[in-house]
Formats: C-alpha cells, sequence, structure tokens
DNA sequence: ATATATATTTCAGCGCACTTAACTAATAAA
DNA sequence: TTTATTAGTTAAGTGCGCTGAAATATATAT
C-alpha cells in the first residue's frame, strides 16, 4: 500500500473507528461512576493541568463562569475537587483533585487502558510493535501542533 | 523500542492523546450545529446502519424507548431523520436519515478528517505509511473485536 | 378467539447544565 | 484615593434528557 490516497483513506476509517469506539466506553464510564459529561471533564482537565482557577475551566470547556462555578461546586460537595484560596490573587480559587477524585480519574484511564490492552492481546508482537510506532509518531505530531495553536499563551499555564 | 512494557505505554499513552482531542473537537462541532451529544449519536448511529426502529436506539444508547422516541422526534422535527411506518411490522417505526442529516454526518467526518488530514502533513509520507499500516491493523482488531462481544446477534441489523 | 408480548408514543415530573443579571471582594490603573 | 477591571458566587429562569406510568396499536402464542 503506497497509493498516499488510500494511506490517508486507512488512517481516517482508523480513527473514525476508534473514536466511535472510545465514546461509548467513556459514556457508560462517566455514567456508572454518577457524574456528568461535564463534571468528568473538569476532573480531567485538573488531571493535566495539576491545578487551576474557575475561569480557567470556563474558558476551556467555552461556558459562562457562573456555570463554571456550579459544575466546580457540585464537585467540591462530591469531595472530588478541593477548592482552595489562591495566595497569589486572593480573588482567585486553587482547584485542585482530591485524592478521591485522583483515584475516580485514575480508574477511568486504566479502564481505558485495559480495553486498549484487550486489543493489543489480539494482535502478535511484531504488530504491536508497529503500533507503537505510530502511536509515538502521532503523540510527537500532536504536540507539535498544540504548540502551533497557542503561540501566545504565556508559560503560566501549560494545559 | 522493544520493551514491551514500553510500547504498551506508548500506545496507551498515544491513544490518551488521541482520545483527549477528539472529544474536544466533536463536541464543539456538535454545539455548533444546534445539535445535542444523544441526538447527533443517533444520526451517527443511522449513519452507520442506514436504518432502524427506535427500541434499536434505545438498547444502543441505554435509554428507555420513551427518550428515544423523543429525541428522534427533535430530530424529525429538524428535518434530519425520516421516519416511516415499518412495512413489515407495522407497530415498528423504520428511521432513516434524510439528505440534510445525511449532509449533517458528512460534515462533521469531514471536518474530522479535515483534522486528521492537518496531523499528517506535519509528518513525511515514510511516517504516513506506518500509521496507516498501524491504523489497518487496529481496524482489523475493532472489527474481530466486534464479532466476539456479539455472537447471539441475528444477521437482520449490522451494527 | 383470547391472552400476552412487542413497538412506540404521550405526559408529568425530576435533575442537570446553562445563561443573564446582580452582587461581593480583591487587584490594577488613573 | 478613586475608578476600573478581574475572579468568583448567587439567584431566577430556560431547555434538555431522562424516567416511570399509562395508553395505543400491532403481532404472536395458546
Amino acid at each position: 500500500m503506497t497509493d498516499p490516497i488510500q494511506i490517508t483513506e486507512t488512517i481516517r476509517n482508523g480513527m473514525d473507528l476508534l473514536t466511535h469506539r472510545t465514546f461509548r466506553e467513556h459514556g457508560r464510564f462517566v455514567k456508572a461512576a454518577g457524574l456528568s459529561i461535564p463534571q468528568f471533564g473538569i476532573l480531567l482537565q485538573l488531571h493535566y493541568q495539576h491545578k487551576c482557577g474557575v475561569s480557567d475551566i470556563s474558558n476551556r470547556m467555552d461556558i459562562t463562569s457562573a456555570a463554571a462555578s456550579q459544575l466546580v461546586d457540585k464537585l467540591v460537595q462530591g469531595g472530588l475537587v478541593e477548592r482552595a484560596e489562591d495566595p497569589n490573587d486572593r480573588r482567585a480559587k486553587e482547584l485542585k483533585l482530591t485524592e478521591k477524585g485522583r483515584q475516580m480519574v485514575e480508574t477511568s484511564m486504566a479502564r481505558r487502558h485495559q480495553w486498549v490492552d484487550k486489543m493489543l492481546e489480539l494482535i502478535d508482537p511484531a504488530e504491536r510493535e508497529k503500533v507503537a510506532e505510530a502511536m509515538s509518531i502521532l503523540t510527537r505530531v500532536l504536540a507539535q501542533m498544540k504548540e502551533q495553536e497557542k503561540p501566545t499563551e504565556s508559560a503560566s499555564h501549560p494545559v
């Protein structure tokens, strides 16, 4: 297979399938965990950023700060997020995952990894290595794209 | 890279990034299209199955048939889905995408493909081929897993 | 023919995410 | 110091997705 069009087609198709699959898995897990998708989105954001303020959440999710505040509040009441005063700016809050919140994210990722691993079990080691190589290529290019998208961002918020 | 653990790790990590990314893209598109995630889920299901009944939707989405009926109704009113009587079973409905609905799905996929293509532009042809090979492996194994999961399914509903 | 099961719809009601608007408190600018 | 700006919260109200229950109509079983 060297036809460029067919190569693109193959990749598009594979991506579609992966996406489709992942969507359902994720939805089911979140639902089973008793959370909503937006709520879980906040947990994930906190997992990746380690800490942030309410406005960081509203920016990232394209919702008003009022909505973000309300969502966060539910997570705080659920014991998944810790909301403290930002020592540098007393108007702002410093949001972090609690241990319980961290575990929730861990579990969800473990669940996904379980699925990925099950998939890998069905192919032989040589193919597994090929897939790993492709993933490392994609990881690299995704990081590259992320850089390109945020040239104006300060170093203070490594999303 | 031949260490099995590292191979798995690399793949898991790549999958996580792809998932994360795709989620946001999809959410934004759906929102911009004036639909909800569940509504769009139905369009996608109809895209893959070509036609189905209300209960197929409720089964697949893990919601009651009442909920499915209501969701479908909104899509019908929006001109995205056609709801006709199933000639084989007059209790059931035969749901299909309208031309407008089909275009909506096409556009959303094109949007995603655009993003995938942009990603591919950043890597050289040799790497692109490697990625394609990996995707075809994954596509194969995904199909295989799907088979394993539905051994009792009749041939009438190729989801 | 009668009883039962299936496919869908309608309705009342609940919880959630979201928005706008008004408000508090703290920082930054004049 | 006053004036604006920024971060976050609160409250009222909207719309959506969802459920449970009741209703309708068709299909299947006895």
